[in-house]
DNA sequence: CACCGATCGTATCTACACCG
DNA sequence: CGGTGTAGATACGATCGGTG
């Protein structure tokens, strides 16, 4: 079950937020606070409790909540009326605030337990658009339209493949002409998690020639923009609504715990400087992105640094590519990313300017 | 054998063609 | 012209396997 451990956290994070100090505490049926888990989605939750596999971080889930509600710059020790889970169902539209949870109405959490992938969207979308539109519903692919050769060598080399090992197997003379059969004959025909070797050459170039084409359009779009801090904001999901992020880091699964800001926030404090992007080599096609940050009044500065895999997403062949974009750097490094204790507020006249930058950068 | 980066999967939503 | 089926898209992360 996919899902379950992911319905866990969450739900440990929101009996963690209600006062609970242990899942082995859980009650039985739904506190009366938790709105929007059916019986039967708690009764699978119980059952994964007993799970030892996952105790360990489902503990680190109730003490996430436990932290948010005795934190000060969350709950303040005040227990919640109501906690909304969305639950498995996704929010209508473009979602700006991945949230998991909403407390009395207005704290909005997203549980992110060992995840660095922060937006996938359709390459147009984000290399062309900049994330800066709804996405389209109309999209091409992307690997066609960046490396139109190298594509097409892979699927005539893929016709001959099929042909000598699956035998008997007809596919048409062009990739455009496949109808949705041959796709998904093709998916299970290439479902083996490497490429076969006779491939291995030709997926290479195509990985290739999109990770520098991606790179330079990319980079066009970038320095043609007149503010490219609205892509990195929609990049590290900052918008206009303030929320907290509850849940472990993918090193080592240390404590994450942070208040995401809003384009407000990050102005006080934060200049983009320079947003660059660079072809990467890989097993598949990839660009790395790196945004570097001065802090105002400060000589300092912060980089930013991530990647966008370009790939297939449901098996290969099968449909338009999509863009994945990852967090390198630590979350807890981000600026823009506040701690959950941080007091970033605390500009009253009496404080000293270098204690300032103290409470904020320095936790 | 835990860890972590690289690679791959699925549920659900939206837009749109098609149908009566 | 509203209902319905379907393709294409996003949101979510699972899992494999090399490595120290």
């Amino acid at each position: 079950m996919p899902a379950e451990l992911t319905v866990a956290t969450e739900l440990s994070t929101a009996l963690g937020a209600l006062g609970y100090e242990s899942v082995s505490t859980a009650p039985k049926s739904p506190p009366p606070q938790l709105q929007g888990v059916e019986f039967a989605t708690w009764e699978i939750f119980s059952r994964s409790v007993q799970n030892h596999s996952v105790a360990a971080i489902l503990t680190k889930a109730i003490e996430n909540g436990r932290a948010f509600l005795e934190s000060e710059s969350a709950l303040r020790r005040r227990v919640p009326a109501i906690i909304e889970w969305r639950g498995p169902t996704r929010t209508t539209g473009f979602e700006l605030v991945p949230a998991d949870l909403r407390i009395d109405h207005v704290y909005l959490v997203s549980c992110k337990y060992a995840s660095n992938v922060l937006i996938n969207a359709s390459p147009t979308h984000l290399f062309e658009h900049l994330l800066q539109t709804r996405p389209q519903s109309k999209s091409h692919n992307w690997y066609q339209e960046t490396a139109p050769l190298e594509f097409a060598e892979l699927y005539q080399l893929t016709r001959i493949y099929v042909n000598n090992h699956l035998g008997n197997v007809h596919l048409p003379a062009s990739f455009e002409a496949l109808d949705n059969k041959d796709k998904r004959f093709l998916k299970t025909a290439l479902s083996e998690r490497r490429w076969p070797e006779e491939l291995r050459g030709a997926y290479m170039s195509l990985c290739e020639r999109v990770s520098k084409e991606t790179a330079k359009i990319w980079n066009e779009q970038i320095k043609a923009h007149q503010r490219p801090e609205l892509l990195l904001w929609r990049m590290l999901r900052i918008s206009e609504a303030p929320y907290f992020v509850l849940g472990v880091s993918t090193r080592r699964h240390e404590q994450l715990r942070l208040r995401v800001g809003t384009p407000w926030d990050w102005n006080r404090f934060y200049r983009l400087r320079s947003f660059e992007v660079s072809p990467k080599a890989s097993g598949q096609p990839t660009v790395d992105w790196r945004a570097i940050i001065s802090i105002k009044n400060c000589k300092e500065t912060r980089e930013i640094a991530g990647h966008v895999e370009i790939r297939f997403s449901h098996g290969r062949f099968i449909q338009a590519p999509e863009a994945k974009v990852y967090l390198d750097t630590p979350h807890i490094e981000v600026p823009g990313y506040f701690p959950l204790n941080t007091d970033e507020y605390d500009l009253s006249p009496q404080t000293p300017h270098h204690r300032r930058q103290m409470s904020i950068f320095d936790l």
